[in-house]
DNA sequence: TAGATTGTTAATCGATTAACAATC
DNA sequence: TAGATTGTTAATCGATTAACAATC
């Protein structure tokens, strides 16, 4: 009621956007439990490194929610990126695959701030399956789709190793998951439905090198001059 | 001196380019393995999901790698995206962090086909410290200064708990890095001559979760209509 | 009120797309 | 040659920026 309608049916935000609105989250929690009211604009911009423009341009997409004057209340700032986020309730997630990175994933201590419960872990070793991580169980991933039933996670993670993945990825969406991220190095193929989003580590640190290459990467030849 | 010199110094890359060549190395080393000679923009468009127009675009940055009716010739294209991303030499890593995380890094197969080289492996808990995983022996944080010497890593990844990231940053950065790569939930200060780069996973199961979410997201009040 | 900061507009900037001449 | 596909151009599209009136 209070809160402006924004923006009709349909109009959604632009992707760089809601990149950039997920980022600020972390940024707010924070604020938010240090005991900040209030944050300004242009303190965003120290701490994110977005500058105050495109912030308020940002933010404007969620409707009026700073004061004139004085800048955002924090609280209620946070509230309303997750709800147009989605993640303003809480919600299942499934995880495949139980090795080094699955297990470092369900230690992650950040998926409570953020409403995502990790539902259930699959995986398809016979050695693993049954064990007990941080107090759940692996389950075999045959069960998959039988088990979603109960928790109706509309988001999968894969955690296997690349020659599992597309095989783990069309049991998830069987399963009935609308999403996916994949942390393994293999191009996943699913129905146009469902989102999917690569985590690519090492594309991460190519990028990076790229960018702390000195200013005339393809020097060929005559390198001296 | 066949390869044409393309752009000149201070030249660089569009971000979204860069971004995607990075991605297209992995799709073109599938290819590679699988024997592929030649590939056309049309087919890299159906495997990669961008678009035959924009790949055009995103390699003409690179030179005139193509053959006209024929397509680009798979190990050399591949060999020149290296080779401006500086990629296509070895390149010494340094990783902070031999937990769960760490070790999955450590474990993941894919260093080498990027040429990159986990030189040496640091953590701060003295249980861990002196142990072997994959071969290489954990060391001490307070040597990171002093083994870079010898190794020379422009990259460090910092796989930390949130409260010791900035701490491990000013210690690589003081290591000579130039690149950061920062898996935890935590925002670095770095001067502004040394890049980072922010893995945020759980930011990215938020952007999926406004993704798959229905269409009017800030349905407020009057839900049923 | 005076000072501060938002939300929005219009201008700028840059990226994407479509089309096609060049050419293998 | 005829068919195919590139590399590049120009047009379109969308995002960012800067400026400022609105207003707390």
């Amino acid at each position: 009621m209070s809160i402006p309608a924004g923006h009709a049916e349909g109009a959604r935000l632009p992707q760089p956007a809601l990149e950039r609105l997920a980022s600020y989250m972390r940024c707010l929690i924070e604020l938010e439990q240090a005991g900040a009211a209030y944050v300004s604009s242009q303190e965003l911009e120290n701490i994110t490194g977005v500058s105050a423009a495109q912030l308020r341009k940002d933010l404007s997409y969620l409707g009026e929610l700073g004061k004139r004057g004085i800048g955002y209340d924090v609280a209620r700032l946070r509230e309303r990126i997750a709800e147009v986020l989605d993640i303003s309730h809480e919600q299942n997630v499934l995880l495949v695959g139980a090795g080094r990175l699955g297990s470092a994933l369900l230690a992650y201590p950040g998926w409570r701030l953020y409403r995502f419960r990790i539902a259930a872990v699959f995986d398809r070793d016979p050695k693993i399956i049954g064990t007990t991580i941080r107090r759940l169980k692996v389950r075999s991933i045959d069960e998959v789709v039988e088990a979603n039933e109960e928790f109706g996670a509309r988001i999968g993670i894969l955690a296997v190793p690349a020659w599992e993945a597309q095989n783990v990825a069309d049991r998830l969406v069987a399963a009935g998951v609308r999403g996916l991220i994949n942390f393994a190095p293999a191009r996943l193929q699913a129905p146009p439905e469902v989102k999917v989003r690569e985590v690519c580590f090492i594309c991460e640190l190519a990028i990076l090198s790229y960018q702390i290459s000195d200013p005339a990467p393809p020097a060929e030849g005559d390198a001296a001059a």
